[in-house]
Order: C-alpha cells, then structure tokens, then sequence
DNA sequence: TTGTAAGCGTTATCAA
DNA sequence: TTGATAACGCTTACAA
C-alpha cells in the first residue's frame, strides 16, 4: 500500500503539504501542488480512510435498519437510501434485524465501535432509551420511535381514513381490518383511522379487528378465520400490501369473489400489488422519496454536527390507488 | 469515548495488558486479569474498531454488490450474505451497482479504501482485469466473472434444458426465448441450453430469440414484438421471473390465453411467481442458499488469508416448480 | 508557504 | 507475568 509519506518523498515535500493538496485546507504554491499532484497520479496514491476515520473520529458510513430486506417494501427504501449515501459520499450499510430488540442493539453496539457515522432505523421495538445513550445521529423511517427522535413517516391515520371511506363508497357494508404489530405507530397511526370511520357505525364490532404482523401467511390464516366466523364481512382494509396479498388468497381459498363479495384494499403500493389477481387497490406511499429524505436529513445532521438538534417530524401524503380488488360493484343494492 | 488507557488506568495496569485480555493473547495472572475485566465493564469499556483497523489492515467487513435491490431475487441474495456475515462478526456493505461499470470501480476504490476485507459480486461488466489488481477476496455470485475467480451459481444449462423440456410436455411446439443481458454468463447459459433443446428442429428461428434485460418492462415489450410477428408461438421460456412476469402481462394485453394459447416459465423462484395470475412455472434456485454459501466461502478465504487460492466455482442444482402458467392443455393436439 | 511532531486508539515486539 | 514503546496512516497545531 502506498502512503502518505510515499507521495512526500516522491514529491519532496512534507506529508504536511501532501495532506493539504489532498485536502485543500492551507495555502500550497502552485509549484508544489503540481509537484504532488504529479506524485499522488504516479504512484496512484488512494488515502486510507481507517487512518481518517481513526483521526477524525467519523467514518463516512451510515446504517440503515430494517426489519427484513425480504419483505418488498424495504428494498425501495434501501435502494433510495443508499443512492443518497453514496451520493453525498458515504458508504452504506444494511443491518436485518427481524424486529428483535436484542439484534437491534447488537449492531448498534458494532457500528458504533466502528465510527458510523449516523443511523436510519425503521424499527418498533427500540426504545429511546437505549438511543439516547448512543448519541449518535438518528432518524426514524416509516415508523416513529419516541417523540423527541426525527422521523419521516407518511399520514398513517388520514391515509387509513381514505381506504376505509373508498370501500365504503364502493359499497361495503362491514369492514374488517388487519393490522400491523403491537407497539409499531404506523400500524397503531392505520388502525385509528380504520376506527374514526367504522368506529361509531351499528355494526362495528372490536373482533372486526385482526392481529397482524405485515406478512402475508400471518395475514391469510386471519382472514380465513376472520372471514368464516364474520361472513358478512364485504370489505377488508389490510395495513400493508402484503397482508392485503394474503387476504387475497384467503378470499380465493374461501371461494369468495373478490370485489364482488368481498373488497380488499392494501397500503404501501409495492409493485406486487400490480400483479396478484385481481389487482390490489392500495394507498400508496412516496417509498423511494422517504427513504431518500430520511438519508437527505441524516447527511445534514452528520454534516453540520448538530447532533441535540431536535427535528421536526417530516410527513409525506399517500395516494389511493384504485386497482380491481374494489372495483365498483354495479350491482349492488346501494 | 473511553479508551484502552482509561481502563489500564482504572484497572492499574499497562494498555499491553488489557489488550492481552481483550484479545486473549499471552499470559495474564488470574488476579490482574479480574481488575481489568472489572474495570473494563465498570467503564463499559467497548474498543475502538477503527484503531483496531487501522492497526490490522482489515475492518471486519464484506460488501455485496447487486445490480439493483428492487429487483425481488437480490433482496433474498443480501439477506443470506448479512446473516453469515453478521453471525461471524463482519459489517455489511450492499452496493447497487445498476449493471454500470463506473460505479462498480468507484465502490470498488472507495471500499478499498476502508479496508473492506473482501467482496461478493454478482456483475457482468467488471472486467477480471480491474480485479486482477484490486488484490481482495472476492467470490462471484449468480454470474461468473473470468474463469480464475470463484465463483457459487447454480447449473444454468442445464436448467434451462429442463424448462424447455417442459415446455415440449406440456404440448408446445413452437418456443421462443426472452433472454437475459448480453455478457452475463447465466443469460449465455440459459440460452445455450434453450438452443441444445430446441437450435435443431426443423422450426427454429434464430428470430425466436429476444434481447431481454432482466426486467419486466422490457419483456413486456419484447414479447410484445415477439406474438405479434410470430403469432406461431405457444411457448415461451423467460431467463428469469420477472421477465415471465413481463410476459404474461403482454399475454394479457394481446388477449393470448396462459397456458391454453402460450405457455410461460421462468427461472428464479421468486415469490411473485406464486401471486401473478395464473401463478408463474419457474426454473426455482436455492437463492438463500448461494447467498449464505458465497458469504461463507468468501469469509473463508479471508479468515485463511489464501489470496491467491484457486477457488473450485460451486454449482447448485436448480428445482422445476410446475405452476398454472404451464399447466397441461387437455385439448391439445398432441 | 512549508515542515516538525503530537496525536487518534489499537496491537505487538521487546525487555524487564 | 507485565510494561514501555514503536508502529498503523492520517490530520492539524505550532514553528519556522
């Protein structure tokens, strides 16, 4: 490996001067930079950034946590993160944790010894307190952790508002929801929507409310029980696309047509929706923009070193997207 | 941040010692080993990564390069790379390289850079050339790079053989092929096996084969093309999943009936493949198990230090998964 | 404008 | 069994 002194003795000058044409800090004579301009391109000269890192204390490197890579809507958000990081310079580096608080500390005790520099942590099993000893920049993606953590998020509970008013106007009578985990506010932020809208009408009745966890096995043995024991259900609103996947082969599973007997509408807008059949109606967030925003405000927090900042609470607008799962009945009795 | 001379001051000791029990090399009696294990979690003590770095030459982490994270068998790939990585103590780095050679060479330097100890790459555009003096670990994954770098994949081929195969069973008689990116070997060799089954009979048409690039608009067009010149075709074989998916779109839209008027498969197994309509035959690999097989065998290498071992390339069998877009047409002619 | 030298937090060599 | 101390490759006071 070529080093800093290398360049010094081919240049003849001080590592000093090579670190300040590397560096454009300090004032070099024009003579001199060419001289070590010249020396860094001859020997191919690359700065190692361990010793930088080791230096400087920072790393030029930011985490991102997801539950699970595996599930499609977090591909998006990593892809928009790691555009913004590399971008801007930083490397990125991506950490499973499966929604297991002790893995969830594990690497952030191994990045943390490793300088990263911040962190983008979609997560709902952290709690703050285990954050607040980290000092670290951080910023909560897709779900909030505490109050006082910034977070870039969408309006979970105005967007559920609409999906449940859409089946509604597509003429849904009972309305059954799937919901995401205890404890994650995005699934928390769907399911008080859901109930501003039913919450009140003469049908509604709590057990219209399944547990869920945002997959879709999980989602299509609950719709199966939900469906048996609730035959009158005509309208499901799942909390992400993939329960509202599940939800789909339930109603297959079951013979019940859908939009016909039963309308299904999901939340994300992952392409999967596009495909399944029918089509899956969905609220569609701006997925690749929050992953890339999230990246965008951590970048700033590590540059300007502001790290007791507190940050407002970014929220994007979601969008129904009307596909085949709630297609207007034409003969309904509405 | 407390460091190492913080712990040897508390404990009463030299920075030599406590470095003797953090890394358990060379002798400690019983005792000072106790005072420094006392004041190393009375302090909470955690060692500086960077420094440790710096020192070694290596920074306990690997990176995966993948094409693109959006494309649904990369997020499987990434996920099984993490988990061996994380299990044996390294960092993940995940690098969307767009299949475009500059950024390959511009992570390639920036991780070289920090020291990265060794890279999984799944790639058709990096030149062996630009490894050759990269001196790192590296294994490819999913398509081989030159023939002197190791490289895990499963058997192409033959696989493609097999699909085409199936295609001629369940009553095609006329099959095209939607092939993958130019240069990339599982595309040449899922093509070379496509024409072992069907360059010879007395219908081939080199005209049968489209350019594809692994994505599903781009076949959606392909095929497109492809039924309207050739409204022959009843069978096609599509070099992955996505693509299938592409193809059963333009079936759709050219109002041809899957499988009755054309049979589909694709290559992959993704899970999309079990939610389009109708649910998508394919070529499945053991996608998490190359992923976690590359990882171990590049920290293998690694750990062993073997820079210049020849790497015997892994080949994994690949499983047809018979589903409705090949299922037999009981009023065929055959 | 340039150079010297003291760190950054480790590990490992060599003495004691 | 322990402790000084010289690296690792860089940046930045501080001097010259």
């Amino acid at each position: 490996m070529t080093t800093i002194r290398d360049v010094a003795k081919l240049a003849d000058v001080s590592v000093a001067t090579v670190s300040r044409v590397l560096n454009q800090t300090g004032n070099v004579s024009p003579k001199t930079l060419q001289r070590v301009e010249a020396a860094i391109s001859q020997l191919n000269y690359q700065p190692n950034d361990v010793a930088r890192s080791l230096f400087k204390g920072r790393s030029k490197m930011i985490a991102l946590f997801v539950p699970d890579i595996m599930n499609p809507f977090f591909p998006e958000l990593a892809r928009a993160a790691e555009d913004v990081a590399s971008k801007h310079g930083y490397t990125f580096v991506l950490c499973n944790t499966d929604g297991d608080g002790e893995k969830e500390l594990t690497y952030l005790k191994a990045l943390k010894q490793k300088s990263v520099d911040g962190i983008i942590i979609v997560s709902s099993t952290l709690s703050k307190d285990a954050m607040a000893h980290l000092d670290l920049p951080i910023i909560a993606l897709d779900r909030k952790i505490g109050t006082n953590i910034a977070a870039v998020t969408v309006n979970n509970r105005k967007a559920a508002q609409q999906a449940v008013t859409h089946l509604q106007e597509v003429g849904c009578k009972r309305i059954a929801h799937i919901r995401g985990p205890q404890g994650a506010s995005n699934a928390e932020d769907r399911m008080a929507g859901y109930i501003d809208i039913v919450g009140q009408t003469d049908w509604f009745n709590p057990s219209f409310i399944c547990e869920g966890d945002y997959t879709a096995d999980h989602a299509y043995k609950a719709a199966l029980d939900l469906l048996q024991q609730h035959p009158e259900i005509d309208g499901i609103f799942a909390a992400n696309d993939l329960m509202g996947v599940g939800v789909l082969k339930a109603a297959a599973a079951l013979g019940k047509k859908v939009p016909d007997e039963l309308a299904v509408i999901g939340f994300d807008g992952i392409a999967l929706g596009e495909v399944t059949i029918p089509t899956l109606s969905t609220m569609a967030q701006p997925t690749y923009d929050i992953g890339a925003r999230a990246a965008e405000m951590l970048i700033e927090h590590i540059d300007t070193y502001d790290l007791n900042r507190f940050v407002e609470p970014v929220e994007y607008e979601v969008k129904l997207i009307k596909r085949q799962s709630t297609e207007r009945r034409t003969n309904d009795d509405k």
